[in-house]
DNA sequence: AACCTTCTCAACCGCTCAGAC
DNA sequence: CGTCTGAGCGGTTGAGAAGGT
């Protein structure tokens, strides 16, 4: 049994808005307001139409003050870093983004900006890698458990993780990332990762990159995000990373719980089906280790320290910012860090980060902090 | 010109969360 | 404390536009 429907579904309009429904929710709410329930505005209006398909014509498209198309390439930095930073939190990313709806960077994400990111060549690698997850060229692969690991990746996870490997890429030769002398010492998983990655095409000069969380700096994670201008941001990291902390005490058996998240089931079931209960449980907890991964991109960026890394000493992590420092602003307005398709000329005419708006300066920061937490430059 | 494919984006759907009761 | 309800969110869909053959 299914909740109720907030509307009668046979006794309302659906698909585009006319113009004359375009300007009775205007004009209405222009006057009176939302009355704080969208529910029972469109009766008061006598438009045949839902009361969220009301909010949601509201929101993206009659509210004032709403800019439509022509990203700048501004917002494409801001929209980029907060991709790779919190993934897919649009309404997050709109709400730094002043005249833009979450819908629209959504959309504007998944149809261009994504592409001109990734690009046609980084996009092939990355099919590989998920038809090898998929099981239909499994003979390129290294075997069964990687498959697996890939294969229980979100698509979002993914992405980020590509364009975390794109960001990498980038050739500076002052970078602690180019000296795989200086990289620290790797976990058994972490190096297994790697191994995979290599085995499917991936720079071998890649850096390791996995790293498993911290459980219990919340109030780190709070400090920074506050730090950085983003309170709820802030917000969901700790919330993102308690339910990753008892995730993973679950599936290390130390206590249970009746919640579990459906990706863990999802993992689950398939590496059961697979390989054996035996070893789901273990690869299971492996890929808890590669989730781990890209939640410790955002606990790196939050706590801004180079956590799974077992660095040496704090003064590594200090160096390696300086590093970045140093680098001049012409060479870093010259690096197309983006993509190596990234259409150079745009990437080196813009000021991207030395813009004196406060969410640059903002997303700025957060990305030097990145920086220091994943050796990017 | 006709057809096919790809792209774009407005809108919908179903879910979670929070507040009211 | 549990239930109900509306708001809000992210993923997905599909119609129309644009581009290619």
């Amino acid at each position: 049994m299914g909740r109720a429907p907030c509307c009668d579904k046979n006794n309302v309009k659906k698909g585009p808005w006319s113009p004359e429904e375009d300007a009775k929710l205007k004009a209405y709410i222009e006057e009176n307001g939302t009355g704080n329930n969208w529910i029972a505005l469109p009766q008061k209006i006598g438009l045949k139409r839902c009361g969220k398909s009301c909010r949601l014509r509201w929101l993206n498209y009659l509210r004032p003050n709403i800019k439509h198309g022509g990203f700048t390439e501004e917002e494409d930095n801001i929209i980029c870093s907060l991709y790779i930073s919190i993934g897919s939190r649009w309404s997050i990313i709109a709400a730094q983004l002043p005249g833009r709806t979450d819908n629209d960077i959504k959309n504007y994400w998944n149809t261009r900006l994504k592409k001109k990111l990734l690009g046609k060549r980084k996009q092939s690698q990355m099919n590989r890698l998920l038809l090898a997850s998929g099981g239909q060229d499994l003979k390129e692969t290294n075997g069964l458990e990687e498959n697996s690991l890939f294969q229980n990746l979100s698509n979002s996870a993914l992405e980020r993780l590509q364009l975390h490997m794109q960001l990498q890429t980038l050739q500076n030769p002052l970078s602690f990332y180019n000296n795989p002398a200086l990289w620290p010492k790797l976990t058994p998983l972490q190096q297994k990762m790697i191994q995979t990655l290599q085995a499917n095409g991936i720079n071998e000069n890649q850096t390791p990159i996995f790293a498993p969380i911290n459980p219990s700096d919340h109030n780190q994670a709070h400090e920074l995000g506050q730090k950085v201008g983003i309170n709820e941001f802030a917000n969901t990291m700790t919330n993102f990373k308690a339910n990753e902390v008892e995730k993973s005490n679950t599936n290390n058996g130390i206590s249970s719980s009746d919640s579990t998240p459906i990706e863990s089931n999802n993992q689950r079931n398939v590496l059961d089906k697979n390989i054996g209960q035996e070893n789901a449980r273990e690869i299971q907890i492996q890929i808890q280790g590669v989730q781990g991964f890209t939640q410790a991109e955002i606990d790196d960026l939050i706590l801004n320290k180079g956590i799974g890394f077992n660095l040496p000493s704090e003064n590594h992590q200090i160096a390696e910012f300086d590093c970045f420092k140093e680098m001049d602003d012409g060479s870093r307005d010259n690096l197309a860090w983006w993509s190596n398709e990234f259409d150079t000329n745009t990437a080196s005419s813009s000021n991207s980060w030395g813009s004196s708006s406060n969410i640059l300066q903002q997303t700025e920061g957060m990305y030097q902090d990145y920086a220091v937490g994943y050796n990017l430059q």
